[in-house]
DNA sequence: GTCTATAAACGGATAGAC
DNA sequence: GTCTATCCGTTTATAGAC
């Protein structure tokens, strides 16, 4: 179990701990004790904290992508978006999103990290661009008329969502906002201005 | 113009250092330069951060919620949703909210601060939840059925989104959301699925 | 009230032994 | 590769002079 070599339990650590406190909420020192090492064994992989940082992201990045290329592109995009969403249901909830958290402290990253961030919100505010268009064209999902931005506020609400649920340690509240995005998405629009229910297309997907 | 007291000045420049770069991210060193004071007098008003924090805090939250009382309540609930959204655009670009920041840093505060930023999201939640049931019994608004959950996932958006949109330098991307906002919430539910423009909705709020 | 001086711990980072 | 030892600036915080 604990066969990961050193610099990777560095990557793996060194991401929690910024998804729980920020980049400027944790030290080398902390890092070291949690992976059972010396701080100057940290400055051998990694010369300096935004090196650590830019190989943190890159990391998270490319697992990211690799999960979002890996959602079967022969179902709706109805059914895509729902398995995107699912995707959420398995995060840590004392963690938020890596790049949503390094967003909050862009005044504190480099230039090449900040940029890194950007990259990963564009993979998938396009991601969902990419799924409301394809929606619109199967029938199965309804746009605003501009999908690109359909996909930047779309994205930007789920980060809010992620870090609100964390302060209140209330999952649900993630669970609101993509119900509130599975009813402005909705081809039928058939869940607007229900009486009081409105637990409809929750399981519809598919 | 700068008869302000020492007290006032730490307050202000506090609370503009927190929502550029964190609570992890801003020193007294940082505070007593901006102010033109030592440390130590830092500690005369504030023996410890916390202290200085909830403060902050506090101070935002009244002067918020003043704003937000101080909103014509003999108007259409859309034209105050309206009005409310306006409040936002004076936000300074390089800052974000005080306590959509200090939501992304919750692990590192008091168990007090933690409360007070709860506090603070409550605040606009519960703003929202009204506007958005005095609109659906007025006819200018819609909601999904549950406004108090509305009023949940809106705000948890517009953090999302005004963090974006200093990610990316972008004030659009804020616009997006309230664009996004006011298309869930319109009554007439005139934007939906337009063919390209959609630039409606925009201005027709009093 | 504001300062100087200082404490004691922590920050990222480096040199060099093993 | 990992360690010990160390550098040096920073951090929050306190004591006491003015």
């Amino acid at each position: 179990m604990n066969s990961a070599t050193t610099r990777d339990q560095l990557l793996d650590h060194a991401q929690c701990l910024i998804r729980r406190r920020g980049y400027n909420g944790f030290s080398y020192r902390d890092l070291a004790e949690h992976v059972g090492v010396k701080t100057a064994s940290i400055h051998y992989y990694f010369p300096a904290k935004d090196d650590l940082l830019i190989a943190v992201i890159d990391q998270y990045t490319a697992k990211v992508h690799g999960v979002l290329t890996g959602i079967d592109s022969t179902m709706t995009a109805r059914a895509r978006l729902n398995r995107y969403i699912e995707l959420f249901e398995s995060a840590p909830p004392d963690q938020i999103c890596l790049c949503g958290m390094l967003a909050a402290d862009v005044a504190s990253l480099s230039e090449r990290a900040r940029q890194s961030v950007q990259a990963f919100f564009r993979i998938h505010e396009n991601w969902l661009a990419d799924v409301i268009t394809a929606g619109v064209q199967d029938g199965t999902l309804s746009s605003s008329g501009d999908a690109a931005a359909d996909g930047r506020w779309l994205f930007a609400a789920i980060q809010g969502a992620i870090v609100t649920s964390r302060l209140f340690q209330d999952p649900q509240r993630l669970r609101d906002v993509f119900r509130a995005i599975q009813c402005q998405l909705s081809a039928g629009s058939d869940c607007h201005s229900s009486p009081s229910g409105s637990r409809l297309s929750q399981q519809t997907g598919q």
